[in-house]
RNA sequence: CGGGGCGUAGCGCAGCCUGGUUAGCGCGCCUGCCUUGGGAGCAGGAGGUCGCAGGUUCAAAUCCUGCCGCCCCGACCA
């Protein structure tokens, strides 16, 4: 492709609106243009990178047996009515009425319309089993939109739904998706991992994130140094401490005044113990229901835990004077001692003596407070954050917290959705079974951003070779000088016969502008032909990773990069 | 939705507080000259409903009211 006629509008300063470095780098690099809030064009080089993913993605799911398909994105509202999800979803599914006031909406996942495709096609055993998916436009219309193509509203996502005859053969089928976006991700050269994940809206009994690490990352997670553990922290397992602490005396629990000391930090530096003697109690709202949660002084409550024990849906931390409500007493005094509400703790809270809560009255907390003679509580579960200080729950190996950015999710999903359509099919007795279901999702627009989160530097994009909207980019820095541009030209053309892919800066422009220009948007291999040739007859190429640069004769550098290219793409 | 901020040329901004000529600056764009290994230089030029609608005023980018859009911080997710 020739620069010169590509449009490709690259910009000098960075648009006010652009905070993240992928959103920076691929508005600078005219990679992609906003329409409205959270929805943006293409222009051609971010389609080419959007393009490499999805022919990794679609290679590797037609070699995992999957089959292509395309789906609707405009959905009837009766359909999601029948699972249910019309009323569940919430804002972010975008409703509206067609002509004849029917009701729709747009697809933000494709569970209903796929369970009611095989519902009405499948219906032996013989057909089973099944993995279809498709490369679509999703529609999400996600509270707040940022990032760029990292949380869009609009964004290209591949989904793909399995069906199986019973669990066993849907977990074969999970596993097999496991493998399948390990080994799609590997071959977009990315740094990942898998996690174990939180289920949430979509249902369903396990589920893994594929995390592409990088600081800037939304999620954090926890990975083991020592072995293959890893998680979202919303799921991440608090390994349960050995039981229980050796026997210790139980003292007598006082009232002490605590005039002002509301904080933690305050109320333990006053009393003269650790913070990890004090168990502090947070009123949650668990679907508008108040619960009281215990843990330990220095730990946080880690609301997904709670929502799960639960069962519920919406968990959030009650303010100030939604707490004085439901308790009457003011936050920072609060204690389990003689609360009405609901209570639960964390299960390391089981295992502490002696500890200090609030007195649950103004300036007030008690002291040498104990669980089981001073109070009790409805339900005890790990329901905290974990912490770098915690050991592996696997192995007791240690932990680390990272930045991750979410690029694809599997959930064994079970018969929830086949059962709510009504999905069946008949075994080898004529007996009808619902179906055992699986779905996948990758975020295919948002590996290009993570892709960039993770390889870039101060001028610009660093592609991995196997996701970059082109393999080289030749720049023709001697555009009057006819032996130079003759010999730009001729490896030009004896690139794309090597069936590299190739951009060619044959712009009138200065030297500067081409060199600034390809730094930007990150092509791996540069191949600039300039005085160099002329006096030495050499051209020289050089990684746009590290820099590294050799000079060569033109024909022995298309040799060269068509091995260096070739090795590369196919050690993945 | 709650909290904060912004809307002036394609992009980045100044001007607004304290109303008053042809609304500026840098970058980009067009023409010519010149230059050609890291976003050159000179000369000339095009480009603006000052987000929208009302209001106050002799006079509004500037003051007031309402609306719209966008960004950032929290709850959601590929």
């Amino acid at each position: 492709m020739r620069y010169s006629k590509l449009l490709l509008p690259t910009l000098k300063e960075t648009p006010a609106e652009a905070e993240v470095v992928s959103h920076r780098l691929l508005l600078r690099g005219g990679f992609i243009r906003k329409l409205t809030s959270g929805v943006y064009s293409y222009l051609p080089l971010g389609l080419a990178a959007i393009r490499k993913v999805e022919q990794i993605v679609r290679e590797e799911m037609n070699r995992a047996g999957a089959q292509e398909v395309l789906l609707p994105m405009v959905q009837p509202a009766d359909l999601w009515r029948e699972s249910g999800r019309w009323e569940k979803y919430g804002p972010e599914l975008l409703r509206f009425t067609d002509r004849h006031e029917r009701e729709s909406c747009l697809g933000p996942t494709h569970e209903e319309v796929i369970t009611d495709l095989v519902r009405r096609e499948i219906h032996s055993y013989r057909d089973l089993p099944v993995n279809l998916y498709q490369v679509q436009t999703k529609f999400r219309d996600e509270i707040r939109p940022r990032f760029g193509l990292m949380r869009g509203r609009e964004f290209i996502m591949k989904d793909a739904y399995s069906f199986d005859i019973d669990n066993e053969q849907a977990e074969a089928e999970y596993r097999n998706m496991y493998d399948t976006y390990h080994r799609i991700f590997e071959r977009c050269g990315l740094a990942f991992r898998a996690v174990e994940a939180d289920t949430g809206t979509i249902g369903g009994s396990f589920s893994h994130e594929f995390m592409v690490l990088a600081d800037t990352g939304e999620d954090t997670i926890v990975i083991c140094k020592d072995c293959s553990y890893a998680a979202n922290m919303e799921k991440a397992r608090v390994k349960p401490i050995e039981q229980p602490p050796e026997s210790v005396d139980l003292l007598e629990c006082n009232k002490v005044e605590t005039p002002g000391k509301r904080k933690v930090g305050a109320v333990t530096e006053f009393l003269g113990i650790s913070p990890k003697q004090l168990v502090k109690t947070l009123v949650y709202l668990a679907d508008s229901q108040p619960v009281a949660v215990l843990v330990r002084g220095d730990h946080e409550v880690q609301p997904v835990k709670l929502g799960n024990l639960l069962g519920a849906v919406e968990v959030e931390m009650a303010d100030d004077k939604q707490v004085f409500d439901v308790t009457g007493v003011p936050t920072g005094y609060l204690g389990p001692a003689g609360l009405k509400i609901k209570l639960v703790a964390d299960r390391e809270v089981v295992a502490m003596r002696n500890f200090a809560i609030g007195a649950n009255e103004k300036n007030y907390h008690l002291i040498n407070a104990n669980l089981g003679r001073d109070f009790e509580v409805d339900e005890i579960d790990d329901l905290r954050m974990v912490t770098p200080e915690d050991s592996c729950p696997e192995c007791a190996g240690r932990l680390e917290l990272t930045k991750g950015i979410e690029v694809g999710h599997i959930f064994k999903l079970g018969d929830s959705y086949s059962k709510a359509l009504n999905a069946v099919y008949q075994d080898n007795q004529g007996e009808e079974h619902h179906f055992v279901m699986g779905c996948y999702g990758i975020g295919v627009s948002r590996v290009v951003a993570a892709a960039i989160e993770q390889n870039h530097d101060e001028n610009g994009i660093i592609f991995p070779l196997p996701v970059a909207p082109f393999q080289v980019e030749i720049l023709n820095l001697g555009l009057k000088d006819k032996a130079i541009s003759e010999v730009a030209e001729q490896i030009y053309n004896d690139l794309e016969k090597e069936s590299i892919e190739v951009l060619f800066d044959d712009r009138d422009e200065r030297p500067g502008i081409k060199f600034k220009d390809a730094d930007l948007i990150g092509i791996p291999y540069r191949l600039t032909v300039g005085k160099k040739f002329a006096s030495d007859g050499v051209v020289e190429i050089r990684k746009r990773a590290d820099g590294h640069t050799i000079e060569l004769s033109p024909d022995e550098a298309v040799r060269e990069l068509a091995s260096m290219i070739n090795e590369e793409m196919h050690s993945a």
